[in-house]
DNA sequence: TTAAAAATGATAGTAATACTATTATCTTTG
DNA sequence: CAAAGATAATAGTATTACTATCATTTTTAA
């Protein structure tokens, strides 16, 4: 993966940044050490004055990439799920048996990131906490439906369809497919976050995953034997 | 319904407050239109100081009932959670068939709330949309831990646990009762959200409700047929 | 009934936030 | 080598999220 992704770039909304941070340094850095920060004091507490005093570089020049700290966690989000959408791609494109696609669409979907491709300045084990622990913070506002529109949310909506459509070539019948979809997709942070911090009210744990969770999950969901 | 709640108070964990809000006139003001005002501009934008404009009261009297904007966010979860829970019980109590009951607690915890009981200060219609909307930022925060130790998510925790003793009655071989419980509840106000603003990665419309995914898909994952 | 206690209101103040604007300097490139 | 473009430095603004103090009003208890 590391080899295919080093000829790729994750491609991100345009309309989320004022300049791409891709293509300076300072732009990089700023990706890099926002997503440290965050993950360090929370996105509350993270302010561009802050991340401009970690990278050693002006608060005036965060804010010629990023128009606020939304933009940029709208970026970040973006970021991750085209990421994991790309894993998706590769990981399921030579599996020709849909329960066998269906699988691996969920180990992808709902497995911890534990190791750092290094193939960017992305670190994507950290990127991952922050993604557990921020993403809602993304779409929950007064703003979304204007974002919307921009087009801000389309990578993760496109993520949820894909699974769908792999879902309901198990099972074409079954009715719910984007519901259980993104059921999934979200369901598999939340039981994340539990896991960290409400353990009393979660059975996933290091044994038993969130993948193992909701793989049993949906294979009954869209069986066609029993209730 | 209206009659039994007149004569109880939902009890919300006494260190959310600084001043109980039910004991005055006040207190149940800044509930009320707390409640409207979030609703209105998002808990982003709102603040004491336009809640106190909008109740003709003091800013500085406000912050003598909560602390913070965020612990009024945690006492109007738990206000919520509380009356949820309440409904709950009183609905399930008499039903002794195990799947029966399921199915009523499946409905409680996932329908629309479309009433307002008015046995109180407050409107639970629009109360049911800032939790919709806002609910999740009550535990996204970096504090999380420090206020769980505190107290301050027990009435949630107590649910989900009370929905997975219902799921594990009917059957008590089911291994993942607690994350099934906690992705049902989590899951129910996110296909709200969904339906509201991001209508094309959900199947739940006016007529196929979360409700009906949910109530499928519980029983399914806990059925010992099929796959 | 009245004095003390408690609640509320008014005002002021602070450090931080989330920016915008301007000007200066440095770096790249044509 | 000059102009363009990127970055840095500095200053400034309105708002936020409070705290502190003191005045006034309301409640309550002797």
């Amino acid at each position: 993966m590391k080899a295919l992704l080093s000829v790729l770039k994750i491609s991100v909304p345009s309309k989320i940044f004022i300049k791409d941070p891709e293509t300076s340094e300072l732009g990089k850095n700023i990706v890099k050490h926002s997503i440290l920060l965050i993950n360090e004091i929370g996105f509350e507490n993270f302010t561009f004055k802050k991340l401009g005093i970690k990278i050693g570089s002006n608060e005036s020049s965060i804010y010629r990439y990023f128009e606020s700290k939304h933009k940029l966690l709208l970026y970040l989000s973006s970021w991750y799920w085209a990421w994991v959408e790309y894993q998706l791609v590769i990981e399921t494109f030579s599996i020709s048996e849909p329960i066998k696609k269906l699988d691996k669409a969920i180990e992808v979907l709902t497995r911890e990131i534990k190791e750092d491709s290094k193939f960017s300045h992305v670190n994507e084990i950290i990127l991952y906490k922050i993604i557990v622990n921020e993403n809602s913070k993304s779409f929950l506002t007064k703003e979304v439906d204007i974002e919307n529109k921009e087009g801000f949310f389309e990578i993760y909506k496109r993520l949820v369809i894909r699974l769908q459509q792999i879902i309901n070539e198990v099972n074409p019948k079954y009715p719910f497919g984007l519901s259980l979809s993104s059921t999934i997709i979200e369901g598999a942070l939340h039981q994340r976050y539990l896991n960290e911090h409400f353990p009393t009210i979660t059975d996933c744990k290091e044994s038993n995953t969130p993948c193992e969770f909701f793989n049993n999950l949906v294979k009954k969901a869209i069986s066609e034997n029993g209730k």
